[in-house]
DNA sequence: TTTATAACTGACCGATTAGTCATTTAAGGA
DNA sequence: TCCTTAAATGACTAATCGGTCAGTTATAAA
């Protein structure tokens, strides 16, 4: 018996559930709305209750499926960027063509793959709250940076292999290949909004063009603009 | 002389005041500590307590000489940054030899007055940061970042104006020189004692072969599509 | 030695936030 | 239509932290 008559403001809408039941859906969309929050504004300095709102759920909400806020870290990092480098690693292993042909795919693959998707703002994060997150650091460090590297010297090595590049350490050239793509990421997610940038699709292909420059033995300078030129 | 009064344990030292008055030494210390911790630990996470026990005084004094914590965020990159920029700045404008060699005393400089100095902990600050102080995010990339790039870019557009170097998008250069360099001094504060590291000397120095022997002319062949050289 | 005061301290306060839990409610089945 | 239950809520708690200020002390001058 209640004092109150049943008989509220009924909207006969779906709109006016005050939430609806979506227990499958949840879980990525609480790793997305972090993902995007802690790239926005770190990892300390995001609140639960942001990443709750970004949600479109309560607080609570965010417990009964993740039992802290560092787990919600633990996943973004490990549900999302291994399948990436899966991938990665089979367009290596199935390559046959030009080594040159396949540093360019994997420098424009990790641009698309990651600079481009929502995974942009993890180098980010990582970066800026390992020293919070030892655990967490090694963790990436072995499974996505050290992995990440070996993928692009694997190509590197087999090119100075066959002839095709100069010699050079080739460890120091995959940093050195790997540097500007992970830099413009966190550029992107840092100082990117108060620059006048000018591209990145060119700095993107300057950046190949100069590796490669360095690489190619002294075939001259068929690679500009495209560039395939196998036989 | 021995101070009569044996009423405390008087250990004839200095040491045994509870603190000193240093008024001036104070502001610097403090810096230092907090370039350190914000290093380690980001901003947000850096607690003013650690602050003061890493500069040896307590959390009042503190604020005796910054007014917050953000104040010290901000004295720490104006007054630690603007005189090494304005020591390249001489450099490039006293200038007289080749380019070339400028370009390679410019990432040495750099990387001796950065990336080996305290200073290299604030690229990584400020990236971390950015999006929680859009006014210093604005201050740094108008001040630091564009400045930076525009010395960089003048010493480049100068090698290819004089034929020293081939033709290209200056600016796009500047980036891609810059980027190697911002990128391991976050790696420093970030995830490289996770990783075993081969060495940074060669990554250097490969980094300033591969830039110049895309820049360099030294090949005659090079005349580049679109890239009219002066002789 | 005494005194004046600038330098320094650290307990305290208000605000914030990660995490909890008693309560409410959507939604399917009886 | 009513019941059951698990999905969701949001007020609450305990703890943390930036910032304050009344009190303490080093130090130099009188």
């Amino acid at each position: 018996m209640q004092p109150i008559s049943p008989a509220k403001e009924s909207l006969a809408d779906d709109s006016n559930s005050r939430w609806q039941r979506r227990k499958d859906a949840r879980p990525e969309e609480i790793l997305d709305a972090a993902l995007r929050l802690f790239g926005e504004k770190g990892f300390s300095a995001t609140r639960m209750q942001d990443v709750a709102n970004a949600a479109g759920i309560s607080k609570g909400t965010l417990y009964l499926y993740f039992s802290n806020k560092e787990a919600i870290f633990y996943q973004v990092v490990q549900q999302r960027i291994t399948p990436q480098l899966d991938q990665v690693e089979s367009m290596v292993n199935a390559s046959t063509g030009s080594q040159a042909d396949l540093l360019r795919q994997m420098i424009n693959g990790w641009w698309l793959g990651v600079a481009c998707s929502s995974l942009s703002a993890i180098p980010k994060i990582i970066t800026a709250e390992a020293g919070n997150f030892p655990e967490l650091a090694r963790y990436f460090t072995l499974n996505v940076v050290t992995r990440s590297r070996k993928l692009f010297s694997r190509v590197i090595e087999r090119g100075m292999q066959r002839g095709e590049f100069r010699q050079y350490d080739a460890e120091t050239v995959a940093r050195l290949v790997i540097a500007p793509l992970v830099q413009a990421t966190i550029w992107m997610h840092s100082l990117k909004p108060y620059d006048d940038d000018a591209g990145t699709q060119q700095y993107l292909q300057l950046h190949c063009e100069f590796i490669l420059n360095s690489l190619l033995q002294d075939t001259p300078i068929a690679s500009r603009s495209g560039g395939q030129n196998l036989d």
